[in-house]
RNA sequence: GCCGAUGUGGCGGAAUGGCAGACGCAACGGACUUAAAAUCCGUUGGGCCGUAAAAGGCCCGUGCCGGUUCGAGUCCGGCCAUCGGCACCA
């Protein structure tokens, strides 16, 4: 016997046949407003997949997890009279094509086509219902010429405080323009990673080492390209509160962007003055020493001449030090002491000012007043440095007053004596106020992004570097749209320089853009082509803008809340990709150029899939799966329908190749239900699949699975809705081999499975279609069945009788039956009599349709 | 350390405050078969009582301890464990 008689059904047969068909036809192709075939009386539904690098590993078992629950809900949406957009492309740019470039000398371009390729082809093997028309790939110059237009959006404007929202520069009024664009140009202190010989984003750093490949990260001032991602901390943060996201992405957003409220207090020092940020405002006449950062640029104005070579030898140390080596060596406060002294504003004493690496350049002003007794860092630096300690908040329980953090009552503080910590905070902030000493202040841990990379593989900005007059300086200008796309140069050798200079200087000639000026040879992060992608597929093949209006409106806009209508994608993303591109998207609004502040409404993470070990898949662990392999063996529907029946797509749950072979008999089962294989071994139309009316409760299973299956559809509980149609196949299945099947029941089954098995489901309701006749076309174009509720309703259920709230026995009554029947019946049921016999019944509980409960 | 998520049979998981374990896997028993595969049927949380065997009965059980309730896997409080995020952010 061949291998191929012992496939459970014939899917080898069935599912290229039916991808070729869908190919074909274009059924999924999303017309456009104005285009052929658009129905402007048809809502949209956009549904969207975080698309993936294409790597050379090809697609994991994690991808399609996504991308099947998606497109279950695209397919059904679209038999539910949406129109649908479902896209796929590619996130291309990126280290790995550069590095293989970089070893074999083969251009990341070609390595990246291979690899779509590769890629494109697995995913179609599963059936995924894209529309292939809209494919993108970010390193297509017809794609991220787009991008570097968002850059010159970026670079021609500047967030107005006044109007809450971005400008074009023009708006801009004083002297120079180049302090408040979006995208600017700075000398900070970065993470530099020598081994990738480039800059990464505080994002892409990961305890101190590089998140790609965990090679060691150092801090090292570089002239580099920001984005003013901070301008739009506070809308960032508000706007989230609309989104139908999980609370617990937004929550890691909430305190990434990390905003806290206190206020600023200038401290005096001779005629300077020494601004920190504090949340605790009503500890100020507790603050008993100060500390700077180390790189803080007043230190070189105040140090004193004893204290000098101290300070200068700490500063230092201390810029050495890694970001690995100052989180490990956190543990013990080092400091030096400046010699220099400030005035307390609130008690006008002569207080210490220190420096120290506990306190961070970038965070509020760089530098902080001491309170030792409030403050758990501020205190085990008082006690090792043996600086003096003043309690000024009383707990109002019996906690020891010193190292209280909490809320309390203000002590040994006239202004705000005897007050409850909150109202201290305002009526000290006001005092400041008043006194020209502080004010209210908010700050962000959010900081600017750091948008340049030290690499090939990416896009290239649109800006040159211009000789000023006086031949020393140099300045940057933006290019004009008309000169999109800047397209990278071919070179022999794609190595980091490993000085800083990125290996597009390599190019000579690419680099001299003028008799007097140079190329920008820095490139964009990987993150660019991701943070505007969704905006693309609206309208991918459009050269005059990035996306066009009418499409944007369309898909993007509607009725309230607009954007896209599902997001499925992993958390891995939360601070990374999912806010770039709001911020993005909110610039992109705020000049006019899309419908809605917000771009991603719903947003779903699936769960990671682990190995069968229940460890995460890797290739050191050998516990990978590989699509390929599951869908030879089982098929693709199998495939699909396994990774939904796993558990909730939320969760995270284990590979089972057992589990694949349950759902592969499941989907066998409903095609014998239908099919017969005859004597020669070829499958055909079951003789007992008739059109003759369902039985009353073939008819109720029916309308209990298009209810089941539709509410699970609509909540993504797929494991669920697949159980449900088990149930039906189970309750289908003839008893003796004599009852008839009838045919309406299969095809509304049909319809409710074909989102999760298109492939089998079409070709069943094919078959189907040629004995009975269907209504008509497709079953990718049949109308999504509705339920009739009196249909599932019983005439007799099952009422449990309890005693205490203890199951003792089961009576079957009518649906009708009144309380108070129920009450009698159970009273009068023998067994509870036995078991209340010579008790009192205190008190019965009855639920209609389900219970009796009587306590004694 | 802080924040968040999760904890249910041998396993994945299911249960608007109302019969815990749906559906599936695995296991065991049986049918078909020369045999196997495939398929089909049945049993399957634990303990105890009962019986020749059944039927049947009782008790315990959703991480642990407590609470609310006629009734808790579900709600409340406290703890423990695992996973994830942040981590000197003043």
């Amino acid at each position: 016997m061949s291998s191929e008689r012992r496939k459970p059904y014939p899917f080898d047969r069935i599912e290229p046949k039916w991808q070729s068909i869908w190919d074909e036809r274009q059924i999924f192709h999303a017309p456009n407003p104005g285009e052929k075939g658009f129905d402007p009386a048809k809502p949209k539904f956009y549904i969207l997949d975080m698309f993936p690098y294409p790597s050379g590993a090809g697609l994991h078992v994690g991808h399609p997890e996504g991308y099947t629950a998606t497109d279950i809900v695209a397919r059904y949406k679209r038999m539910r009279g949406f129109n649908v957009l479902h896209p796929m492309g590619w996130d291309a740019f990126g280290l790995p094509a550069e590095q293989y470039a970089i070893k074999s000398g083969q251009h990341p371009a070609l390595t990246t086509r291979e690899n779509v390729a590769k890629f494109k082809s697995q995913l179609k093997r599963i059936g995924f219902s894209y529309d292939w028309q809209r494919e993108i790939n970010t390193t297509d110059s017809r794609y991220y010429k787009w991008t570097q237009w968002i850059f010159l959006q970026l670079y021609n404007s500047w967030f107005n405080p006044k109007t809450n929202k971005a400008e074009p520069i023009k708006t801009y009024r004083s002297k120079n323009p180049d302090e408040v664009r979006l995208a600017y140009v700075a000398d900070v202190a970065v993470n530099w990673c020598p081994e990738l010989g480039t800059v990464l984003a505080n994002e892409e750093v990961v305890d101190g080492k590089s998140e790609v490949g965990g090679f060691p990260v150092v801090r090292r001032p570089m002239r580099q390209w920001m984005l003013r991602i901070t301008a739009y901390a506070e809308r960032l943060l508000n706007e989230l509160e609309g989104l139908d996201w999980p609370e617990g992405i937004k929550l890691l957003q909430r305190n990434w962007i990390g905003r806290s409220e206190g206020a600023e207090v200038d401290f005096k020092i001779d005629n300077k003055k020494i601004r920190v940020f504090t949340t605790r405002p009503d500890t100020v006449y507790g603050a008993t020493y100060m500390v700077l950062a180390p790189e803080h640029s007043l230190v070189d104005l105040i140090v004193t001449e004893e204290q000098w070579l101290a300070v200068r030898e700490y500063r230092e140390r201390t810029a050495r030090k890694s970001d690995l080596e100052r989180t490990e060596l956190a543990k013990e406060k080092t400091g030096v002491f400046t010699g220099a002294y400030a005035i307390n504003p609130a008690t006008n004493e002569k207080i210490p000012i220190w420096i120290a690496d506990y306190v961070l350049l970038g965070y509020g002003t760089g530098a902080i007043m001491g309170v030792p007794a409030h403050d758990e860092r501020d205190l085990e630096f008082a006690r090792k440095f043996d600086l003096p300690i003043r309690q000024v908040v009383q707990p109002l329980g019996g906690e020891d007053p010193i190292g209280f953090i909490g809320e309390g009552i203000a002590i040994n503080s006239p202004v705000i004596d005897g007050l409850p910590s909150r109202e201290a905070i305002r009526k000290i902030t006001q005092w400041l106020e008043e006194r020209g000493l502080g004010k209210g202040a908010i700050n962000y841990k959010l900081r600017d992004w750091l948008f340049s990379r030290q690499r090939y593989w990416g896009e290239p900005f649109p800006v040159v570097w211009e000789s000023e007059p006086d031949g020393l300086h140099r300045h940057h200008r933006a290019l004009d749209e008309s000169e999109l796309p800047v397209v990278p140069p071919p070179l022999d050798d794609y190595k980091p320089t490993g000085t800083g200079e990125p290996p597009l200087a390599k190019a000579k000639d690419w680099v001299r853009y003028s008799e007097k000026a140079t190329r920008e040879t820095n490139v964009m992060p990987q993150w660019a082509g991701s943070c505007w992608y969704y905006l693309r597929f609206c309208d991918p093949q459009n050269d005059k803008r990035f996306v066009g209006e009418k499409a944007e409106k369309y898909w993007m806009g509607g009725n309230k809340p607009g954007g896209v209508d599902l997001y499925v994608g992993g958390t891995e993303h939360a601070v990374l990709h999912l806010l770039y591109a709001r911020f993005w998207h909110k610039v992109l609004f705020d000049l006019g150029h899309l419908s809605k502040p917000e771009p991603f409404q719903r947003l779903v993470n699936q769960g990671i899939i682990l190995g069968e070990d229940n460890q995460k898949m890797s290739k050191s662990r050998g516990n990978i799966v590989n699509p390929d392999d599951v869908i030879e063996q089982y098929g693709a529907d199998a495939f699909r329908c396994y990774e939904m029946f796993m558990g909730p797509l939320e969760q995270m749950k284990p590979w089972s190749m057992r589990g694949v072979e349950g759902v592969s008999r499941f989907l066998a089962r409903a095609w014998r239900l239908m099919m017969n294989e005859n004597q020669a071994g070829a499958w055909e139309l079951s003789a007992a699949v008739q059109a003759v009316d369902p039985t009353k409760e073939q008819q109720k299973i029916t309308h209990a699975t298009i209810k089941k299956v539709t509410g699970d559809i609509e909540t993504l509980s797929f494991n669920t809705a697949i159980s449900q149609m088990m149930i039906f196949v189970n309750a289908f299945i003839p008893q003796r081999g004599t009852e008839a099947i009838p045919v309406s029941a299969m095809r509304t089954f049909l319809v409710l499975l074909n989102p999760f098995a298109p492939h089998l489901a079409s070709e069943l309701w094919e078959t189907l279609g040629a004995k009975f006749k269907n209504a008509g076309g497709d079953i990718t174009e049949q109308k999504w069945p509705d339920y009739d509720e009196s249909l599932l309703i019983e005439d007799e259920v099952e009422i449990v009788v309890q005693i205490n709230g203890k199951v003792r026995d089961r009576m079957k009554m009518s649906i009708l039956a009144s309380e108070e029947e129920m009450k009698v019946a159970a009273l009068a049921n023998p067994k509870i009599q036995q078991l209340i016999a010579g008790q009192t019944v205190r008190k019965t509980v009855t639920v209609p349709k389900k219970l009796v409960n009587i306590v004694i």
